[in-house]
DNA sequence: CCGATTTCAGTAAGACTGATATTA
DNA sequence: CTAATATCAGTCATACTGAAATCG
C-alpha cells in the first residue's frame, strides 16, 4: 500500500511538464493535474491506511463500516452497498466476509426477499467506526497542510470533475441546518 | 481497475459531510477534500487505464516507459527508477520483467558496477511511448471537464500538499522559456 | 423462462516481507 | 566484514470474469 518514500531533488511533475512541452505534445495543464491527482491521492491514502491498519481495517472495510454506521437502521442490502461504494458484487462479498470475521458486522436474511442478504453493523462495529473516524479526523486525513479554505477550493474543483464524470446527479445544495 | 459505474441520486461526499457534522465530529473540510481526492483519482485513473489497456500497458509500466523515454540516454539503473517512481525494488523487477517480455525495454549490464543492471528503452518502446502519450493527451487525461485555468489551480493546491508531504525539495520555479 | 442477488473459483496486477546471491 | 543491488518466493488486499445457486 502506498509507495516508497524518497525525497527527490526536483519536482518530478514539473519535470514531466517540461519534457512534454519540449516535444510539443500540447498543453501540459491537464497532464500536470492528472499526475498531481495521482500523487495527492497516494499521500492522503497512505496516511489513511497508516491510521486504519493498526485498527485492523483497510480502506474498503472502513468505507463499508462507515456506510453502515450512518445508515438509518444500521443495516443495508449487499447490493445497495455495492452501488453506494461503487464496487463489484464480488468485492462486496469479500469485504463483508472480512468485516464479519472481525465481528464488526453480521449477515442477516432479508425478511421478504430471500435472494437478498443484508449486512448489519454490530456494537463492536459501531465502536470501531467511531474510533477510526476520530483517529482519521485527528490526523486531518493526511492533508493537514492545507487550511480549510484551500481544502474547500479543492473540493469545489473536484466536484466539477466528479459531476462531469457522472459520479452523481446534480441537485439543490442542501445546507446543514 | 477503477470502480463500478452507477450514477447516484445524491452526492455521497456531501452526504458524508452532513453526517459528520450531525455527530459534531469536527470541521468537515478536510474530510470532503480527502474523499474528493479519492474519487477524482479514480476518475482520472480509470480513464488512463482504459486508454493504456488496449496498448498492453498498465499505469506502472507506462510510467516506467515514459521515464526511460525522457531519460538522457534512454537508459537507467533499476535502483534509480525505483527512487524516481517511488516503488519498491521488487516492483521494479516485476515491471521491468513485463516490459522486457513485451520487447519495449531490455536489460543491459552496467559497464563498471557489476551489481547493478540498467534498463534501456528499445525502438519499439519509443514508438509505444509516443503512441500512449499521444492517446492520453488526446483524451485530456480523463479530466477534460476542467479548463486550463482550473487545472492550473488544482496543480497549485496539490503542489502545496505534495510539498508538505515531502514529495520533493522546494526549488526555484523554472519557467519554460 | 427471465432476471436479480449473491457466492464461488480462478486470474491478474500491485505492494509488501524476508531471504539470497553477487559484488563494491 | 558491511553495504548496496537485484532477484526470488510467498503473502495480502483488491478487482475482475465466468459460472453457479437461489429465488421473485
Amino acid at each position: 500500500m502506498g509507495r516508497r518514500q524518497v525525497r527527490l531533488a526536483v519536482d518530478p511533475i514539473a519535470e514531466a511538464v517540461r519534457n512534454w512541452q519540449e516535444r510539443g505534445w500540447g498543453s501540459p495543464a491537464h497532464l500536470a493535474a492528472a499526475l498531481s491527482l495521482g500523487r495527492a491521492e497516494d499521500i492522503a491514502g497512505s496516511a489513511a491506511r497508516a491510521v486504519l491498519e493498526p485498527l485492523g481495517l483497510t480502506m474498503s472495510r472502513h468505507e463499508m463500516l462507515m456506510l453502515l454506521y450512518f445508515s438509518v437502521h444500521g443495516e443495508l442490502p449487499l447490493g445497495k452497498m455495492g452501488d453506494r461504494l461503487m464496487v463489484h458484487a464480488t468485492s462486496v462479498t469479500n469485504t463483508v466476509d472480512a468485516l464479519e470475521r472481525q465481528g464488526l458486522i453480521t449477515r442477516v436474511p432479508h425478511p421478504t426477499d430471500r435472494r437478498t442478504t443484508r449486512a448489519r453493523i454490530t456494537d463492536a462495529g459501531r465502536e470501531m467506526a467511531e474510533r477510526s473516524a476520530a483517529t482519521l479526523a485527528a490526523d486531518t486525513f493526511g492533508i493537514g497542510v492545507l487550511d480549510e479554505e484551500e481544502a474547500a477550493q479543492l473540493v469545489a474543483l473536484l466536484r466539477k470533475l466528479r459531476l462531469g464524470a457522472g459520479d452523481f446527479i446534480e441537485s439543490e445544495p442542501v445546507d446543514a441546518d
